[in-house]
DNA sequence: CTGCGTGCAAATCATTTGCAGATAA
DNA sequence: TTATCTGCAAATGATTTGCACGCAG
């Protein structure tokens, strides 16, 4: 019973700080419009992928969040939940583990990565979108694309 | 014994058949240059990759060569290789599993994949590859990118 | 109250690796 | 011969899932 007594107030204490900050109202708002019960958890991810740039692995976000506050099989979930209903969007590193970040603004946008020291850069340029023409010149429609770059860095060259 | 005789005239008739086709040569020609071996299952691999159409995953080139040519392990062990010494090429579709295709001509191409029926068509313009810049742009060198597109083909919309 | 969410542990899936035996050059 | 390769089976690493309980609405 003290550890539960322990345990609830370190929850409550955890909560009380996430309120602290101005994102959970955003973050409140945009789960109810999802129709997305507003959990512990979730208001951690969408907040810390927030307040953090680049895209994460679901290692890196289940440490950005505190640990404490869920299990990693939650992390997965609650990341591909958020993907689904558009509030976080998915990268491809093509290294086979999945990275996210927030889907704000809407706007899609793309990175570089250098291959030697993997910092990446957000390459962010409406120019870009128009390559879905290459494929809407073949009939299709409703297109999207996944496009990273990869090279080497000013700092690394 | 028997079986063991079995095993070897099997294997000898594969080998066989491989060499009826034409492009057995050009597949040994390409190890050599590599400095790789030219055994069974790397030649079955070039050869079925450049016999067909479309990337494929690793399963799937296990299939598409006779499973009994060699080990999944080694399936994977050769993609790595021929991806290594540029006889093959890796492609990404966002879905964690890495797929495979000939990097014939050298010339790099990308694919739009049906969202429907999975049907991927290739994409190849020149200009696609312009989009390197946006990374020069960024002071990164040797720069190279990953993309794909999706959407909705004409047959399924 | 009630169904959506979560923890925990076990299950999957793609891919990798160690090692001893097989084989191309 | 000898450095590569390969088979087999076990190890990984990322991600998923079944199930009973917990909590937001």
């Amino acid at each position: 019973m003290v550890r539960e007594d322990e345990n609830s107030m370190k929850k409550d204490q955890r909560k009380k700080e996430l309120q602290q900050g101005h994102r959970i109202e955003a973050a409140q708002t945009a789960l109810k419009e999802t129709g997305l019960k507003a959990t512990e958890p979730r208001l951690a991810i969408l907040i810390a992928l927030s307040e953090n740039h680049g895209p994460f692995t679901a290692d890196e976000v289940h440490k950005l969040i505190n640990k404490r506050v869920c299990d990693q099989a939650t992390v997965y979930r609650t990341l591909t939940r958020l993907v689904e209903v558009g509030l976080l969007r998915r990268c491809e590193f093509g290294d086979g583990i999945a990275r996210f970040e927030t889907a704000e603004s809407g706007h899609h946008h793309h990175h570089v990565v250098c291959n030697q020291c993997k910092r990446v850069e957000v390459i962010d340029d409406e120019e870009i979108e128009e390559i879905d023409r290459f494929a809407r010149k073949r009939g299709f429609s409703d297109v999207s694309h996944i496009l990273e770059f990869f090279g080497t860095c000013p700092q690394c060259r």
